[in-house]
DNA sequence: TCATCGTATTAGAATAAGTCTAAAATTAGA
DNA sequence: TCTAATTTTAGACTTATTCTAATACGATGA
């Protein structure tokens, strides 16, 4: 559980209410929540809070550093809390997204990608969670 | 160099002039065009064709399996006409997407992903292109 | 305590990708 | 050739995100 005023003052971020407001929440979940879930979220401890401020704030925690866009869906970007180096799979049916720890793939390259220099990479698997 | 109108009767489409310049672009370039991009193309070689039109029918492609979308990069679906199984690399600084064929990355599986029916995957590469 | 001034927030306008609509054009078939 | 079905089109609409410019806030120092 991150204390939302002491990252802010540590990133030197003014900690206003509708920031810490946004920061409690997308720092504190697992989950993967777009611009508009946040505001939504948001609103329940800081319930004037716009939502101009809500997309201000989160661009600012990825310049900071404290957060990653991820693409995983058509049609809008999702902020995702988890900074160490991860994989993903999504869940075609309920469009839920799973983290998969880094170390439970291996990948090994078998021709050499010459002239490609890799900064970052993740795989993206889709399919279906199996009920239970 | 595949022929529009032969993949369009195979497909059970009409070949239009309009849908015969798309598909003619969009199934023998190797690049990743986007909506904008496959009309710019298509208008080369028939320049009525609207906006709608392609993307009705880069909508009806991807329907009929002769392309797949890919999320690459924020705001824009990319068409992809290689429908084989590839990875994609993105250089950062160009934009350029670049396919990584099937066979140069092998991905194992070193912890079980219990309860995850993965139907497809791949890895999603960022960094630059080295010059030369 | 108060005034000041830079910073933060806000509503709403602007932008841009993509979809929808409904009228006009084209096409296939009889 | 006539007709009905299909296709195309311009432009309206939707939605995620950014921009704008006016307002509110808040730390600081007189
Ligand atoms: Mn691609
Ligand atoms: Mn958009
Ligand atoms: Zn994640
Ligand atoms: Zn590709």
């Amino acid at each position: 559980m991150k204390d939302a005023i002491s990252v802010l003052r540590e990133c030197h971020i003014q900690p206003t209410p509708q920031r810490i407001a946004v920061v409690d929440y997308v720092l504190n979940t697992r989950a993967h929540p777009s611009a508009d879930e946040v505001l939504e979220h948001a609103r329940k401890k800081c319930p004037t809070v716009s939502r101009a401020t809500v997309y201000n704030t989160l661009n600012l925690m990825v310049k900071k550093g404290l957060l990653k866009t991820q693409l995983l869906k058509e049609g809008t970007v999702f902020f995702d809390p988890n900074m160490g180096k991860h994989h993903h799979f999504i869940d075609n049916e309920t469009g839920d997204i799973y983290d998969i720890p880094w170390d439970h793939l291996q990948i090994t390259e078998k021709e050499r990608l010459k002239g490609f220099e890799i900064s970052e990479y993740q795989v993206i698997m889709r399919g279906r969670r199996k009920k239970k």
